[in-house]
RNA sequence: GGCGCCAUAGCCAAGUGGUAAGGCAGAGGUCUGCAAAACCUCUAUUCCCCAGUUCAAAUCUGGGUGGCGCCUCCA
């Protein structure tokens, strides 16, 4: 069965039928470098993620480009700000957006090309664009003809008049109407520039995503992806500019994640109503900013506070207990081949995988695969107690692993490192006072290690400890 | 003005025609020397309101109310 995405075109859940069976071209619209990326950029940058993790779990063979936009106005007026150029700012925030993406697990894309490595497949659409008459030129600009493009509109379905009669405040423009949109900057002095047939300039923000998807994808992609806020004008000047030039088909999917909320308002740059990723990731950790996200369906307004980062930590906290308890239980468990009981509860696994799947192919129902995940966890702790053998324990980390792989969660696992001398001492010596019914002595050592940074946990197999 | 989205327990959030998943928080219990974890039980007769369709609706239809977004840079 074919998993289902609500295609933003139709405005319906479709079955994904990439062009090429199981090989997904995927494209999505990345950051502009000039700070660093808040919660609500965080968004499609996780949710894609997961996607494309989920397509390749489905077998699927994905390709997937990400850009930079690293040259913009932003960005130069950073630069200006800052006493340095545009090149400079640029490669910071990439650096930057690439330890907050390592940090919320989220895996580089096939190819993040930037802006600027693609100019002169910029002009060349742009070139091809003027030649068929879909763009023209005014002093050094290029601009795009909206209307000679019949489909203008089928993305963000806005009836072309409306469009019209909303952008009218564009007033005193050099522009043939208001709607139409630019391709091709004609330079300002002092900012960065590069040699075109219209003169010296630099690239429209739109044309951009249109000349890297093709150059990396080819002229039809299967899915392209972004925040809802790129619908429209972003998304439907895309269309426009790759089918007039290439007349076919850009992309056969597109979908859109819904906004990430603060006080039930549109997290945004421009309101200033913001946290960044990393001061976010400094509170409450990158993890629990990633399971926040997925907790919801990636359409749904998701409203950012202090209560739903703790209710994330506190929830992932179960499941990585739940992690380290089995860690501990292969290795200290009772050995032995699996029993008849226990072989049927690992095949039980099969009704829980099934539902993990149903839920994913559903638009990618992430709430609802959690959801999936939990209820797992549960009957594995509870298996668990009943025959504490190592061999159920392996098997049940299995299963827990391959959902949380597909989320991307759990990537944060300490590597059971062994403990020094002296903690092993103290352990030993704590041992001995339980031993001898000298509690008080016993829960010292604990409170001792506890401040060393070593929780002891006493189990039936024995001492469990983690470090904090 | 145009085009859309959302409304489920104290909080977060699934469920879209068959009688309310899951998580967090809370209460009680089991286990434990204690603790931690885990497990068990309990916590929405009800899904913003009103009307309608239906044997059956949180789910469909119509009408309200409240909140939000895009139409301008924004994921």
């Amino acid at each position: 069965m074919a998993m289902k995405l609500f295609n933003s075109l139709t405005r319906q859940k479709e079955d994904f039928v990439p062009l090429t069976p199981n090989q997904v071209k995927m494209y999505a619209c990345g950051p502009t470098v000039y700070n660093f990326i808040h919660v609500g950029n965080a968004r499609p940058i996780i949710v894609f993620d997961v996607l494309r993790r989920y397509m390749e779990y489905r077998g699927m063979d994905v390709t997937f480009v990400q850009n930079f936009t690293d040259i913009d106005d932003k960005i130069i007026n950073r630069a200006k700000a800052e006493g340095t150029t545009s090149e400079e700012i640029a490669e910071t925030y990439i650096k930057e957006y690439f330890t907050d993406a390592q940090g919320l697990g989220v895996r580089a894309a096939t190819v993040h090309p930037k802006a600027t490595e693609n100019i002169p497949q910029i002009i060349a659409i742009v070139q091809t664009l003027v030649d068929k008459g879909f763009a023209y030129e005014k002093n050094g600009d290029v601009y795009f003809r909206s209307f000679k493009f019949q489909e203008y509109g089928k993305l963000s379905h806005q009836p072309l008049d409306e469009l019209q009669a909303g952008a009218r405040i564009d007033v005193n423009d050099v522009k043939e109407d208001p709607m139409d949109f630019v391709l091709w900057k004609a330079a300002k002095p002092g900012e960065p520039q590069w040699d075109s047939p219209w003169g010296p300039g630099r690239p429209g923000w739109h044309i951009e995503c249109s000349a890297m998807a093709e150059r990396y994808l080819g002229k039809t992609i299967d899915l392209h992806c972004g925040g809802q806020d790129l619908q429209f004008p972003h998304h439907e000047n895309e269309i426009a500019q790759s089918e007039a030039a290439n007349g076919c088909t850009f992309a056969n999917y597109w979908l859109h994640n819904g906004f990430l909320n603060i006080d039930n308002k549109k997290m945004s740059k421009s309101e200033g109503n913001f946290f960044t990723v990393r001061e976010a990731a400094k509170v409450y950790g990158y993890e629990p900013i990633r399971f926040f996200i997925l907790s919801a369906q990636y359409r749904s307004p998701l409203n950012y506070s202090r209560e739903s980062l703790t209710q994330a930590q506190a929830a992932l906290e179960r499941l990585y207990t739940a992690v380290e308890n089995l860690e501990f239980l292969e290795k200290n468990g009772a050995s032995g081949e699996l029993t008849a009981q226990e072989k049927e509860f690992v095949a039980s696994f099969d009704g829980y995988r099934t539902r993990f799947l149903e839920a994913m192919d559903d638009d990618l129902n992430t709430a609802d695969a959690i959801g999936v995940l939990f209820e797992l966890v549960r009957s594995i702790n509870t298996a668990v107690e009943q025959t504490p053998t190592a061999a159920l324990a392996k098997a049940c980390l299995g299963m827990i692993l391959e959902f949380s792989d597909v989320l991307g969660l759990l990537y944060n696992r300490k590597k059971a490192d062994d403990l020094d001398s002296k903690v092993e001492a103290l352990i030993e010596a704590r041992q001995e006072a339980r031993k001898n019914k000298n509690f008080a002595e016993a829960d010292r050592i604990r409170d001792e290690l506890k401040d060393m940074g070593i929780e002891l946990m006493d189990t039936p197999q024995g001492i469990k400890w983690k470090k904090l």
